[in-house]
DNA sequence: AGAAGTTTGACAAATTTTTGACAATTGCCG
DNA sequence: CGGCAATTGTCAAAAATTTGTCAAACTTCT
């Protein structure tokens, strides 16, 4: 059985996932050839480019040029330390986000990639899906953060930055999975999300609760922040198919 | 503790939202007969077609024909191991994702997924809900179409995005089923639908009705959208054939 | 061990979907 | 043109699903 043709479905997919877009730069610091040729190609497949540098040394004097949008770096290199390289991009650009590559041993504590500057690490076996979520993660994240600290509606004050709700001159006390549930709520507002898509966005890979738990998280939120929780005004529910922030 | 281990009952209340789109087929690639039927059913249940090869060669020769939307594989395969046929596949299909089953030692190495062009992987144990949310994470992914966000005509506005739906600046409320059916009509605008297939791309495989629900969410749509119900003017009635969506 | 946060499971309530009956319409045929 | 069979429109009741809510179980961190 040799070159049969792709089924129709498949090609079509290929087509739409490969159209050209300008999703953005990935700079690439890694060493190992057979790591960089599986990176370059999952991402451009997913319609990157991808710049791709092998050493410390020629990342930073390239990185000048290539100006990505976010930078993948293996913690383990030649000629110039992957911390020393974070740093250093770190002190030229403090927004772009940098997703370090790691062996579990060599984060034994995440203090020191918050040292380094780094945004979000992955560590030793990890999926390509996953390295492409929290690519597109940090993406999202840049594009946003950037433009919005701070959302005001309602007598509800939200402090993205400190992590702080206010109502009506009173700080709210939110939890950290609450915040976080909030906060994807609050920048996808008007759209209506699945709880698959919160399950994926705000709890993430590791934990993968049930859909309950979702319900219970905009339970709390209506508690918190609703004038009248029974009858919700922000937090939409979109029956059968999820939940919208609205304002 | 570890998560459960495939509780299958479990299982249904994963998703509340079942895509608009067809929900594809599964080929599982998994020689141990218990999680064959596990898996069977796992996916069964969620309206999913299942195509099951327990060795990696009939697993190449029956993928062709099969045309599944992602392949489920587990690592340690008889006959040509799990590595090969990942490979093989995203030779031939390279946007076709591919979700690995595997034991944590299998993946010890990070290079080793990236190299086969897997697109993600799950360890066992793993839940029933974890597997199912890659699932759905890879078809919303490739499946993602060039979806146009808002379709107006006639004085009705609708919005993809917000599912919301307006008619005459006053919001038409619509429910789930409703709405995907509207949409699926509108994103084949012009072209004959007939009621089995509107209950295959609407209602997918599993849950089954009979084809007088087809005229019921017609009959909706019908008296939420149009200005005289009795004679419609967009969902019109193609005799014998089925329906079609005009403007 | 204690406290705070998170997740699960149960149950009722709310809402949607499906079914089935019957009427109305359509297309076809003589 | 009328009659017949098949298809479709319509409605309301029944069945099924989805969501709100709570309390208990489970984690995690101190």
């Amino acid at each position: 059985m040799g070159q049969t043709m792709i089924p129709i479905s498949v090609a079509r997919m290929g087509d739409a996932t490969n159209s050209a877009r300008p999703l953005g730069r990935i700079l690439v610091v890694e060493d190992d050839p057979a790591v960089q040729k599986a990176l370059k190609r999952l991402f451009e497949s997913e319609g990157y480019a991808v710049e791709i540098q092998a050493n410390g040394k020629s990342a930073l004097e390239s990185f000048q040029a290539a100006a990505p949008a976010v930078v993948i770096l293996d913690l383990r290199l030649p000629k110039l330390s992957g911390s020393d390289v974070c740093k250093e991009i770190k002190a030229q650009a403090p927004s772009l986000p940098i997703i370090v590559l790691s062996a579990t041993s060599d984060v034994s504590d995440k203090v020191l990639l918050l040292e380094l500057g780094a945004d979000d690490y992955v560590t030793k076996p990890f999926s390509p899906r996953e390295l492409l979520a929290r690519v597109r993660a940090a993406l999202r994240h840049t594009s946003r953060t950037a433009t919005v600290n701070r959302v005001n509606f309602d007598g509800i004050s939200i402090d993205f930055k400190k992590m702080e709700v206010v109502r009506d001159d009173k700080i709210v006390v939110l939890t950290a999975q609450e915040f976080k549930t909030l906060q994807f709520l609050v920048q996808n507002a008007d759209r209506v999300i699945s709880r698959d898509e919160l399950l994926n966005e705000v709890w993430g890979y590791q934990n993968y609760p049930s859909t309950r738990t979702v319900d219970n998280h905009i339970l709390k939120l209506r508690q918190k922040l609703e004038r009248d929780p029974a009858s919700p005004v922000h937090f939409r529910t979109v029956h059968g198919m999820g939940y919208k922030f609205v304002r």
